[in-house]
DNA sequence: AAAAAGCACTTTGTAATACAAAGTATGTGA
DNA sequence: TCACATACTTTGTATTACAAAGTGCTTTTT
């Protein structure tokens, strides 16, 4: 028998991380707020959440406008799709032992 | 768009919980080393996981022996059973949004 | 023009969590 | 008897997560 978890990223323990990378590996970019009403967290925590995937250069950030207002999106970036995606894929490995 | 990560149980987040769960779904019981070899921790760490996923319900010990000597092996509750199949679930309906 | 509000943070403080290492109880093999 | 194994428990520390409050900038409201 095998180590059921190796292959996950530690990045991805933390359930808010793994909410805003699975966003973000769908939609093309999603704004700071949209982002924090969907995962329903508060917007200090949110932003620390945010850092730590800029970091390690899993997310890019993009300061803009719409109309007048400031907002700040966020998108996935190559490194990001592709840690990510090992991290799923261990998943799947892991789920498929299960099911 | 909905949230990715509800269902998500939080016990579930940690790791080294997350493989003893996995292995138990698909080992009718193992034994503390076993367990510890194959999830590579120290036995501390490991012990105080086990003590979370028993307060939970989720796994039950069985103290036994084989030979002489002691031998504590671990299994799956019902609601062990059930608890981990919905945070599977869940994981499964995430990755299905991004794979 | 002043006040209030929105955005996207940063800072601060605290609580929870994770972990290694050392200690313990019980029993075994040499 | 002495060292070793199992399965912990205890202790101490480091890391992490989080809410709440504060900040700087801009815009909207009055």
């Amino acid at each position: 028998m095998k180590n059921p978890i190796t292959g996950l990223n530690k990045i991805f323990d933390n359930r808010i991380r793994l909410g805003v990378m699975s966003v973000l590996m769908v939609n093309e970019e999603i704004s700071f707020n949209d982002l924090k009403q969907l995962l329903e967290v508060t917007d200090g925590n949110l932003a620390t959440h945010l850092v730590t995937l800029e970091e390690n250069a899993f997310i890019k950030v993009h300061k803009g406008f719409v109309g007048r207002k400031t907002n700040t999106t966020y998108s996935i970036t190559r490194q990001g799709e592709k840690a990510f995606s090992e991290h799923v894929t261990a998943l799947e490995n892991m789920i498929k032992g299960v099911r």
